[in-house]
RNA sequence: AGAGAGGGACGGGUGGUCACAGGUAGAUUACCUGAGGAAAGUCCGGACUCCAUGGGAUGGGAUGCUGGGUAACACCCAGAGGGAGUGAUCCCUGGACAGGACCAUAGAGACUUCACACCGCCCGUAGAAGGGCAAGGGUGGAAAGGCGAGGUAAGAGCUCACCAGCAUCGGAGUAAUCCGAUGGCUCGGUAACCCCCAUCCGGAGCAAGGCCAAGCAGGGUUUGGGUGAUCCCGCCCUACAAACCCGGGUAGGCCGCUUGAGAGGAAUGGUGAACAUUCCUCCCAGAUAGAUGACCACCGAUCACAGAAUCCGGCUUAUAGUCCCUCUCUGCUU
């Protein structure tokens, strides 16, 4: 209940599962993310992050990557379960990045993620 | 005190709540460890792995004052010469008498066994003609040793002193080079143009390469070769090697993967050097869709550049701020 862990179990590890994703997923897209996903058949969800070159250098991408998963593990809970989903930060985020903090970055994803499953 | 030169250290800290990676332990829990000085650019140099293997010639590339250090280097240390600065200090570095090529514009003339003569100077003459000359002016990045004196019709290493450069001899130094003597007076620059000389260099890279598991299905054509700059010789394989076509199967786990030219300290050698040797102590990230994050509190007082991916030695570039050491100049006080 109050599980606020993300063990490896729950992230996408193999390209099968990459191109399942991106074949037969749905988009939701906001202004600074895109999230695709589909339904994976277990009782819980496994996430990746992808953060393209283009968005910055090794340490912004480091640090973007970091929010993203903090702010899921944060949320999980209170989300649909039995979905595999892929998370991406999209170019207008990395423009605007610098000025940005955590908390912000936290409520546009969650704004997002409750959308899945409804 | 101010201005400056060289070098070094650190680059938020402590506590708490969640979360991640690795290791250890009798193990769903404890404990320990967890990015950098540049982890970066991928610019050099190595280790390591595979290409069956050795030698020679040619070609290509890199480096470039001397000596030392090193596994090696384009690095480091010490020294030499030249240049800049009052100084601490900083910057530069093979050869232009082996040869070739080039030196725009300007200028009369740009390297040539009388270099040239535009304005000039001198002799000559009524004035010319005809001779002699290169000091001064002018052009240029550079004008054929410089400067002074003698000399002369005017001039010229024509003669002489000093300076620069060249050659020979002697001395000091491992050497670059320096010092001294003598001689004949003396032909620029560019080698990030070709080139010459000396030294070094095979290619590809951890997605290297190896093991296990699973799985399928092999067949055909061409070449005669197979050592990836080329050629030659030797040797090995040809049950091989390469290319292409048709068809099929994997793309999961483990090793490589972090104990190393390792870090800290001491002694000795070395130039109070780079560094080497010996002894003692320590273990300090190893992920693989890729671990270091988020929040709260307090303090310093707002926090730069920025993230490991086989590992080391360098170089270069980016960097808020704090602290330390050595030295120089100027001013003031004693």
């Amino acid at each position: 209940m109050n599980d606020f862990s993300l063990p490896r179990a729950e992230r996408l590890r193999h390209t099968k599962d990459f191109d399942r994703v991106f074949r037969q997923g749905k988009v939701l897209q906001s202004d600074f993310f895109t999230v695709m996903f589909v339904e994976n058949g277990l009782d819980y969800n496994r996430i990746a992050v992808m953060v393209k070159k283009k968005f910055g250098k090794a340490h912004d991408r480091n640090k973007v990557r970091r929010w993203v998963k903090e702010a899921y593990r944060t949320m999980k809970n209170e989300l649909a379960k039995g979905f595999d989903l892929i998370i991406l930060p999209r170019k207008a985020l990395s423009e605007v990045f610098e000025k940005l903090s955590y908390f912000f970055v936290q409520e546009e994803l969650y704004s997002l993620l409750k959308r899945i499953g409804k």
